[in-house]
Order: structure tokens, then C-alpha cells, then sequence
DNA sequence: CGTATGGTTAAGCATGGACTTGAGTATTGA
DNA sequence: TCAATACTCAAGTCCATGCTTAACCATACG
């Protein structure tokens, strides 16, 4: 199983509601720190505290050139996230599926009925 | 778009590493709560509360059978999640396409190398 | 040059969230 | 029926986190 700190740190990042409209503003494309301060009734301070969590989360990257930084989404940044989810579902269905089985022995004449088709 | 109210409530729920390994326990196959408690250094009090707050999450359903309760991932629980994420993704390769594009205008003679094979 | 713009950093505050303790309820088993 | 088990609930503590303000730098513009 990948870094383990990776999931915690995009998680806690992801869990919060100006973060994610952050990050749902930069899916769209990059943006400055003011533009995406912009929609906030907190002040830029707040936002680029917020900025720094989901760099250091992994999830965006920023470059600076003058005097403003442009924000980008971090392609890949949500491999891990995504990696863990998927692990978790495939997991239960293997539960679902073991419940199939049991079930299917109990009325070995029946089919069971409760699961959506494959 | 589905609840986002869903969204932050999962994200907030697996923000926490206590909660994070009831759910992968669970992910493997319905416990009871001392057994969820067991491998923590915490207090009994400590996990129930977790527990509530992941059932509060929809990931997690449970039934008390006498003095037991038994916890099971809540099948479908990671969805919302699940669609949230695959449709960051799927925003940012946009991105990456229209990066493509531009690059492609730019040297119209050659082929744009930092992409993978699609 | 001077001023505005865009961002950075630090300090302090306030709230939320994780944890504990302790007391209580309901079930089970001897 | 008594004790152990398996939680449940309420109250209080404590620390992390998000926010603000304020001072500060660097770059761009007239």
C-alpha cells in the first residue's frame, strides 16, 4: 500500500469547504491566488493559508512570475485518493459477494435476489 | 451535481486516522464495537463516538442485536466520494487535452511528448 | 519617484473536534 | 439474582485549525 501520510494529508486537505471550492475552481483551470480569493467573503491571508495546505497535501502546485503566483491542479494529485477509494469498494463488494455465496448455500435451489446485476 | 452537503460530510469523516481504520477493518467484514475498539489505544467512548460520526457519514450502518452492536460499511457509502473525485479527474485531463492542443498550434510539425499514451 | 497591486508572514483569538472520566442502562450467563 | 459484559450518554478538558489584523516585500504602472 502506498505512503499512508498521502491519503492523511489529501484528505484533511480535502476536508474542508473553501479548499475544495478551491480546488473545484482550479479543476477548471489555473488561477492567481486573488482570483481564487475572489468568491470568499475571508480575506487573501486566509486563502493562501488555505493555498499552502493543499500544496503541501499534494494537490496543487503554484509557480510565481512578477509579483503574482499562478495555482494549477497537481495532475496525479488525487492517484492515491482515488487508489484508496477504489481499494475500499473492491473490498466490500468482495463482501457482497461472500454474502451471495452464503446465501446461495442456505437456498441452493433459489437465486439470490438482493444484488444489482453484475 | 449530487448533495454536497454528502461530500463534506464523508470527507470530514475520513479526515480522522482513527476512522479511517475502522474503515478499513470494516472493509474487510462487519465487527462489533469492542472489536473495532480493541486494536486502539483510546477509550471504548472514543471509538463509539467515531462510530457515529462515520454512521452521521452514511459509510457505516449498524444494528444492535442484544447487548451487541455489529458495524458494517455501508455498501454505495464511498459514492458520492467515488463521483466527486472521478469527476476532478476527469476535469483536470481536459485541462491536460487543451494544454495538448495549444502546444500541437504552437509546433503544428511536431508531436507533443509529455503526455502518456492515451 | 511614488503609488497601487499582489502576495507573504506573524501574532493572537476563538471555535470545533478528539479525548477522558464517570455514571448509567440493558443484556447475558452462572 | 448477582455479576460481568457491552455499550450509552453527559460533562469537561485541551489542542488543532481557521480566521483576522497588521506590518511587510516585491513588482508594475503612471
Amino acid at each position: 500500500m502506498l505512503n499512508h501520510t498521502t491519503i492523511d494529508r489529501s484528505l484533511r486537505a480535502l476536508a474542508e469547504p473553501t479548499r475544495r471550492a478551491i480546488i473545484e475552481k482550479l479543476s477548471v483551470g489555473p488561477a492567481s491566488v486573488s482570483d481564487l480569493a475572489k468568491p470568499f467573503a475571508t480575506s487573501l491571508a486566509a486563502v493562501v493559508q488555505h493555498l499552502q495546505i493543499l500544496e503541501d497535501s499534494g494537490l496543487v502546485t503554484s509557480e510565481k512570475v512578477g509579483r503574482v503566483r499562478t495555482c494549477r491542479i497537481e495532475a496525479g494529485g488525487f492517484d492515491a485518493l482515488g487508489d484508496w477509494l477504489a481499494q475500499r469498494r473492491s473490498l466490500v463488494e468482495r463482501q457482497l459477494d461472500r454474502l451471495d455465496t452464503v446465501l446461495a448455500e442456505l437456498r441452493p435451489a433459489g437465486r439470490s435476489a438482493h444484488r444489482k446485476g453484475k
